[in-house]
DNA sequence: GCCAACGTTGGC
DNA sequence: GCCAACGTTGGC
């Protein structure tokens, strides 16, 4: 799951008792909130568009999907007109911190050709959720999150 | 700031 | 339903 730090960082996410993930506004990402996504299920927390992209730490999901309060405030830059309270367009989970990992550099992800097939990695994918596979994730935690905390 | 990739929109 | 134009994402 990505996110902007300057949004919302995994130090963030460690000082609150549960986030809502607000603010996705793309069909794909958020079906995968809505159909496949369960309280208890885990995931990594990514840091984009920012110095250095990468995994910082992993949440878990708290709170099935539910929609999105950031759509019906005229405020918000996530507003969408075109949604109502009747028929919300857009949902979201709430993750809570799991724990922070030294990060993990996308650039580092690249190079091993173990997790060449994650969706994350892919030419082009913009999707801010992507699906991580089994062999994927115990890979990533059992091999690259055991080095030293860099914090 | 650049730009590749891809999603969305809207005229037809 | 097609597809060109436009907007967004996000690494670099």
């Amino acid at each position: 799951m990505k996110s902007e730090p300057s949004e919302v960082s995994i130090d963030d996410l460690a000082s609150r008792k549960s986030v809502p993930w607000f603010g996705v506004r793309n069909y794909q990402a958020r079906n995968f909130m809505r159909d496949q996504m369960q309280v208890g299920d885990q995931a990594f927390f990514y840091h984009s568009s920012c110095a250095e992209p990468g995994i910082a730490g992993i949440c878990e999901v708290c709170a099935p999907a539910h929609p999105d309060s950031t759509q019906f405030d005229p405020d918000s830059p996530y507003f969408d007109a075109k949604s109502s309270a009747g028929n919300p367009r857009w949902v979201c989970v709430d993750v809570r911190f799991v724990s922070k990992t030294r990060l993990i550099p996308l650039t580092e992800l690249r190079q091993h050709g173990e997790l060449a097939g994650m969706q994350l990695l892919q030419r082009g994918n913009r999707l801010s959720i992507t699906p991580v596979s089994s062999a994927e994730w115990q890979y990533i935690t059992e091999r690259l999150m055991r080095g030293k905390d860099r914090g």
